[in-house]
DNA sequence: TGTACATCAGTGAACGCGCGTTCACTGATGTAC
DNA sequence: TGTACATCAGTGAACGCGCGTTCACTGATGTAC
């Protein structure tokens, strides 16, 4: 372990410093190994050129600093929702492209993506608080903009948010655990699928389409017969 | 970690028997602690009742067999996909009742299917092999059935079969990464997910809507205005 | 039928390792008088 | 202006632990003659 040119000792008056350094330290470890063994305190500690025990001074414990690492990387991801939804007007578009953000957002850093997803103690967390006060908020926003223009009832907002995070986190999380299946070159999959939840349940509403299985096969054998 | 009684010595044959209990005893130790911490040789030796080298004449390291519980979990996988397609003719049905057993499966045994998708040594593996010889196989044969019957164009099958992957897998992981969430009681949201994946494409195709945003959007729109 | 031997599933003890965490400590800096 | 003191960011050394893995070994079983 490479250990870093001695820091110069923080200032009195804030500590808040070093705790920043220490979980850009943890980020970049996960980052460039790409395994989350690789963060240790140890390996934590050396990088940002101080002792392991100074880590105990900015935080509780080992978990207590990993989940600080996953507020801040929802953070970030929050800040490329926000650039990709930038400039963008039609809220269906907008969808689509908050949505293909967050794919690559997440096959761009495997390591901190799959520990952002590390099973935590039940109850509210440091995460949780974050994750919902942005990410979420934000694509709620987006949906619920698709809501108010009718494309769906508003008491569907929350179900079509859980709807449109686990098909993105779902593609998101199999390209990266199954890299060698057929996934394309770009994210287009990615693409047809985010389409597919925005727009699907849509498009079977608006043709009067019930969601019931045996409604929705009639309807399809009377299209494919009127088709041909 | 409690002990198991003392097994008695596998007959000369075949210490196959051991590497069965081995897997089975991993997997255990998986489905009860929920915690991938909770297997280390030791633990595993402890609970079939041996000593912690025994592994070693099975095994060629800790990696192989966790290698090998994943490998049995998937066949286990595929066995439940068999179950819940077992009398449903439909292919349109089956597709939806297939996918609704793998996130059932998948959230029913937390710890096996996460390390099931833990990230392993590129190259093919033992786990994909089984993978793709048994549960993607199956679902693949849904969905060219279903293609068959024109849903989609036979050269679509391959994509349709990970984004429904991806959509299974994307419910169940966040389910299990984010059980706060409002999912509901049941697997109600999985299944319009799952149905939006499959219905979601074959509508817009059938309606003669084209796949670039500005013609879905230009569709809708006029839907919408021709609605009200 | 009896005996020497090969086989091999499993043992017992130990290895070195890196881990998270604790604890008494240092020493530079700011503050009170 | 000078001195004693409080503060507190960071140190150095060590703790106990459980881990994966190795290695020489045992002892029951089957086989050859």
């Amino acid at each position: 372990m490479r250990s870093t040119a001695k820091r110069t000792r923080s200032p009195r008056g804030s500590g808040e410093l070093l705790a920043e350094e220490i979980i850009e330290a943890a980020s970049e470890l996960l980052v460039e190994h790409g395994d989350d063994a690789a963060v240790s305190i140890r390996a934590v500690a050396s990088r940002v050129g101080v002792t392991p025990p100074s880590i105990y001074l900015h935080f509780g414990d080992k978990d207590e600093l990993l989940d600080a690492v996953c507020a801040r990387y929802f953070e970030q991801l929050d800040g490329e929702l926000a650039a990709a939804a930038a400039g963008v007007d039609d809220p269906l578009e907008r969808a689509l492209q908050q949505g293909l953000a967050y794919v690559r957002f997440a096959i761009a850093t495997p390591a901190l993506y799959r520990i952002a997803f590390r099973q935590h103690a039940p109850g509210p967390s440091k995460v949780d608080q974050v994750l919902s006060a942005s990410a979420f908020t934000r694509i709620s926003a987006t949906v619920t903009e698709l809501a108010g223009e009718g494309f769906y009832p508003e008491s569907d907002v929350g179900e079509v948010v859980l709807e449109l995070w686990a098909a993105a986190h779902g593609v998101a999380s199999l390209m990266l655990a199954k890299p060698d299946l057929a996934w394309g070159d770009d994210l287009r999959l990615a693409e047809t699928l985010l389409r597919a939840v925005c727009l699907g349940r849509t498009a079977l509403g608006m043709l009067g389409v019930d969601t019931e299985p045996d409604e929705v096969r009639a309807w399809l054998r009377d299209q494919r017969h009127a088709g041909r």
